[in-house]
DNA sequence: TCCGGTATTATACTAAGGTATAATTGATTT
DNA sequence: AAATCAATTATACCTTAGTATAATACCGGA
C-alpha cells in the first residue's frame, strides 16, 4: 500500500460528479475521498500526505466558502480548488483572497482541472515539509527551561551574553552555560543555524 | 505641497468613469492620476509616494490583465483593483492569481471600492518600506570587494573563519580582516544583523 | 610614474564564546 | 526523606572573533 500517493479530497453534493471525478483522479494516479457533505469532510482525519481539496461551491448547509473559512480557522492549510455550476465573481473574488488556488466554472477541461490539482499537490507538499520542519523545531524549543527559552531569545536578536547576564542580574558564566545548554538542545551547531531555527518559528531575530 | 498623500491612478477607456472616480477619491483625500489607455500609465513615472491602480478589465489595444503582466515583468509591484463591466469569473480568477487586490464588478459601491484602496495603499506602504530597506542593503553589498562579498557569503552560512581561510588557501589574519571590513562596510553591529541583511537580500544562510 | 584600492601576511593583543569541574540552593517528584 | 532538575556561581582553560600596526605585492587610473 503506497502510502505516498497524493490523495485528492472531492466535496460535492452531486454524487455523480463525485464518482466522475473519483474515475478521473484515480485514472491519473491519485488516491481519492468524496464526500457530499462539508460536515463530513470536516470530521474525517487527513493522514499526513499531500492532498488537496476538489470543493462544490454550493453544497447542503454549508458551502464552499464557509468551508474555507473553517478550515481556514481550524490552521487547516490543504489546498483548495473550487468547481462551481452557478458562481459568479464576488464568490470567485472571495475564494481567492482567501487562498484557493484555483475556482473553475463547470463546466471545465479535464486538463483544467488537472493542471490546478498539480499545482495543489506541489503546494501541498512544500507545506508539509515546511509544517515537519518548523514542528521538529519546536518540540526542541519545548524542552528549554524558562530561563533557557529566555536566553535563547535575547541571543537569536544579538545580545551579548554579558549584556544578558547584566539585564537579569546574574553572573556572565550562568548566562554561558544556559547559551551553551540551549545550543546543544536546539541542535545548533552554529549561531547562523540558531538564528535560522529562530525565524522558522516566529521568534523575532535582529531588531525586526 | 503633500508629496505624501497617496496616489491612485485610474485606467480606464471611458472618460466619465475616470472623471467620476477622480471626484469620488480627491474626495477621500487620495492624489488620482487618470489615463485612458494602459500605454499612458505604462510611461507614466510613477513617484516613491504610496499608491495603487484601479484598472478597467476591458481597454483598448492592451486589455486590464495584459497590462498586469507588463507590470509583473517590469517588476512593478504596485497594489491593482480591478473594476470591470464585463467580466467573467475565468478573468477574475487570473487577476487574483496573478496577485490583485481586488476585482469589482461593476456596479459597485464607493465603500468596496475605498475599502479596496485603503488595503491596497497599505500594502503599497509595506512594499515600498520593504523596498527601500533592501535597496539600502544593497548599496552596502556593492561596495564590498570580490573576496569581501565572498567572505560574507560564507560567514553568514555559519563558516568559521579558519575553515573559510583554509577553503580559501589563505592565512586566517587575511579573513579576519575582510570579515571585519565586511562588518564595517554592511553597518552590522552584530552577527544577527548581519545575518538579517543577508536573508532581506536573498543571501542564503545556513543551509536553507 | 605615482597614488589608491585590493589582497595578502605576521605579530600581538583584547574581547567574547564555549567547555569542564565542582559546588550550592530551591522546588518538585517519587 | 531521597532523588531529580533548574538555576546559580566560581575557577580555570581553550577557541574564536575582532582590532591595531606594519609591511609586501599587484593592478589600474590620473
Amino acid at each position: 500500500m503506497n502510502n505516498r500517493k497524493p490523495v485528492v479530497y472531492v466535496v460535492d453534493d452531486d454524487v455523480s460528479v463525485c464518482r466522475a471525478l473519483s474515475l478521473l483522479l484515480k485514472s491519473h494516479g491519485f488516491k481519492v475521498q468524496t464526500f457530499t457533505r462539508a460536515i463530513d469532510f470536516l470530521t474525517f482525519k487527513h493522514p499526513q500526505v499531500p492532498s488537496c481539496l476538489v470543493l462544490d461551491l454550493r453544497l447542503p448547509n454549508m458551502n464552499g466558502l464557509a468551508l474555507q473559512e473553517t478550515m481556514e480557522s481550524q490552521r487547516q492549510t490543504m489546498p483548495i480548488i473550487f468547481i462551481s455550476g452557478h458562481g459568479d465573481i464576488p464568490k470567485s473574488v472571495k475564494a481567492m483572497k482567501a487562498g484557493a488556488i484555483d475556482f473553475l466554472a463547470k463546466p471545465f477541461t479535464k486538463k483544467k482541472l488537472l493542471d490546478a490539482i498539480m499545482q495543489a499537490i506541489l503546494k501541498s507538499k512544500a507545506q508539509i515539509k515546511e509544517k515537519t520542519e518548523i514542528s521538529k523545531i519546536k518540540r526542541r524549543i519545548k524542552t528549554l527551561s524558562p530561563r533557557e527559552l529566555e536566553v535563547f531569545k535575547l541571543v537569536v536578536k544579538g545580545m551579548m551574553s554579558k549584556n544578558i547576564a547584566f539585564k537579569r542580574g546574574v553572573s556572565l558564566q550562568t548566562i554561558k552555560i544556559h547559551r551553551g545548554r540551549v545550543m546543544q538542545k536546539m541542535q545548533a551547531k552554529t549561531m547562523t543555524e540558531l538564528i535560522s531555527f529562530a525565524e522558522k518559528c516566529g521568534i523575532p531575530s535582529s531588531r525586526r
